[in-house]
DNA sequence: CACATACATAGATATTTGTCAATATAAAAG
DNA sequence: CTTTTATATTGACAAATATCTATGTATGTG
């Protein structure tokens, strides 16, 4: 895996299907055969989102026979968690004077 | 504010324009034309780039005079990590024997 | 009022993205 | 070896997106 980045995993969350992916998957690992029973999309667009999900870091892919096994990535998944906190706004300026200040 | 969504908040994170502008505003709340000193994109980018962080939630707007102050709504951030929090894989059922058992 | 500053809107454009159909690859089964 | 099943790749295309220039609006200042 390459190295976490915010921007890319946010990418990939924000997309609709994907979005609910990764909410089947955090009920546990499931092979991309059983994944695409539940969307109205093609096997090719399912494959591709699973490669954008994987290629952040956000799923992990595990190959057994001819099946491919995805799961959530924790670490991904705490490394998000720690940008959020690390966003709660520290002092708010209150600006009431002027700009910025 | 609408209703929070999770994949148009994780939309608007996924720009790296955005997503620096959060980073900004974690630090405090700020107008418009300070953030655009920092980047090297024209103002009605910046503008287009607000209106999209503000339309999600993730960023609120106050009006004063001639600027436009911004700052991270809090909300917006614990909803986001509430939906994370959510994801942990409750039971990874490890499907060793077949598809997805 | 005329001008400057902060921000928004409109229109254009190049790039990215989500999707599909067609095809290829890989592995298991008969 | 042939067929079936699971997944990937390729190429095409429409829609969305990020960006710009030009212009409009709103507020404050001289």
């Amino acid at each position: 895996m390459n190295e976490l980045d915010v921007a890319l995993i946010c990418k990939a969350l924000g997309d609709a299907n994907r979005l609910e992916i990764v909410k089947m998957l955090s009920d546990g690992e499931k092979c991309g055969c059983r994944l695409l029973e539940r969307f109205s999309i093609t096997q090719p667009t399912l494959s591709h989102h699973m490669k954008t999900l994987v290629d952040c870091g956000l799923v992990n892919d595990r190959k057994q026979g001819k099946w491919h096994y995805y799961s959530l990535n924790p670490e991904a998944l705490s490394f998000l968690r720690t940008f959020l906190d690390e966003l709660v706004c520290k002092e708010p300026t209150e600006g009431k004077g002027g700009c910025c200040q």
